[in-house]
DNA sequence: TCTGGGGTCCTAGGACCC
DNA sequence: TCTGGGGTCCTAGGACCC
């Protein structure tokens, strides 16, 4: 088939754990994959579910995503590490430039995972040669083991991927699904969550292979155009997006933190929002962005969520604007009596600057914000995150940052 | 199963306009 | 004006992914 796509999907087995591992190595350090270990966060900041196992530790029946307090219960000699992305950032890097080499088109899809379109690339050789070539170089330059599922679309390179782990190849050609694809559970399909499983297995569709032989009217009918066709035409394993190397926009910009103890007033959570909007604008004046609409999430101690947004008439980078509005949102959105859980706070609707999109209003305006906003952000650069708070009086601080927080200070009054 | 953080996409209802 | 339909934008919430 001259027109037959090969595409490979590429995916760090335990990527936290092991490129934590290769890490610690590199100091002479035990090989936490060789013992029963996990990557996850800090239990007392309540952070701690479990980010990335060993092949021990998933032995002691440790999950991805369970609380580390229930790991520990299954295995008390378990190691926990907290997760380190600078060094994450630094080896995803490394293994998508070996990806590179071997493809006309890599797409970035998480941290640990790409697709590579090699069509061109091995279509007069052996995909599998091609695919064991780059696996070994990833583990011998890297020190570290990849899975490489090898299909005619990206769908069916990452359900090949996924087949069995770690270290492995594995194909599913067109004429492969109904052997390999087709008898698994219908939850192992991309896309098909808890929600959508248990919708499925209520109406008696339990394997793949009944979701593509049923009648893609009725899946429709029950979930929707949009969904319905999509169930439909994965599990036939029908999939014509491109391998993109050119990453989309982004499409908006949020950070949340899970409170270390629940906030119970007004304060203690605007404090919080005042922080988690001074992040989230740095990050959008740094990719050189605004954002018109601003959200605000919070997540009640029973695990309900709830949000406020609002659509600015303007777009903004402007970190006491944004916080103004946030603060807005979040009366708007709490009752003022159930402790909050979680807080986040988002940005949406980006948009470039160009010069002219900014009104004479906003610069007579706001000039005076954006050097503020300027000047913390080529100070933070610079010394490190910590050197200045914005307004937050109660912090010890270096001696660096005394000078220009007094001044930051003084014009905040005005 | 007592559950992190950062994303994307979809749905559904309402407002508003023609 | 008691009454239609379509398009677009806004908002809240949900499902899914890694």
């Amino acid at each position: 088939m001259a027109d037959q796509r090969v595409i490979f999907h590429v995916d760090v087995n335990s990527a936290f754990l092991s490129w934590t591992s290769v890490e610690r190595l590199s100091r002479g350090e035990s090989d936490l994959r060789k013992i029963p270990a996990v990557i996850g966060g800090d239990i007392k900041k309540r952070h701690g579910v479990v980010l990335a196992k060993s092949i021990p530790a998933k032995a002691f029946g440790i999950h991805t995503g369970e609380p580390l307090t229930d790991a520990v219960r299954k295995c008390p000699d378990l190691i926990a590490v907290p997760p380190d992305f600078e060094v994450y950032q630094r080896l995803s890097s490394a293994f998508k430039n070996i990806c590179r080499t071997y493809a006309t088109a890599v797409e970035d899809f998480s941290i640990d995972e790409c697709f590579l379109d090699v069509t061109q690339t091995t279509a007069f050789d052996h995909p599998i040669a091609a695919a064991n070539e780059l696996k070994s170089r990833i583990k011998n330059e890297l020190g570290f083991t990849v899975n490489v599922g090898i299909g005619p679309n990206k769908l069916l390179a990452k359900m090949a991927g996924d087949f069995e782990k770690p270290d492995k190849i594995h194909t599913l050609w067109w004429r492969e699904i109904p052997a390999k694809m087709w008898p698994l559970e219908v939850g192992r399909l991309l896309s098909v969550g808890r929600k959508t499983r248990q919708k499925l297995n209520a109406c008696g569709i339990w394997k793949i292979g009944d979701l593509a032989r049923d009648d893609p009217k009725k899946l429709k009918k029950l979930f929707g155009e949009k969904q319905g066709a999509h169930l439909y035409a994965y599990a036939n394993g029908w999939d014509d997006s491109p391998v993109r190397a050119v990453p989309r926009e982004e499409k908006g910009y949020s950070i949340s933190i899970t409170l270390p103890k629940n906030a119970e007033t007004e304060d203690e959570a605007k404090r919080v929002i005042k922080k988690l909007v001074d992040g989230v604008a740095m990050r959008l004046r740094s990719r050189k962005k605004r954002a018109r609409r601003i959200g605000v999430q919070i997540r009640y101690a029973s695990f309900k969520d709830r949000s406020h947004q609002m659509t600015l008439d303007q777009a903004t980078d402007i970190t006491r604007t944004i916080e103004k509005a946030a603060y807005r949102l979040f009366d708007e959105l709490w009752d003022q009596k159930t402790p909050i859980r979680l807080i986040g706070v988002s940005l949406s609707q980006i948009e470039g600057h160009s010069v002219s999109q900014i009104s004479m209003f906003d610069r007579e305006n706001n000039e005076r914000e954006r050097q503020i906003d300027a000047a913390i952000d080529a100070i933070r650069k610079r010394y490190g995150m910590d050197v200045i708070n914005r307004g937050v009086s109660d912090q010890k601080l270096p001696q660096i940052g005394k000078k220009y927080r007094a001044r930051f200070e003084i014009d905040r009054k005005k």
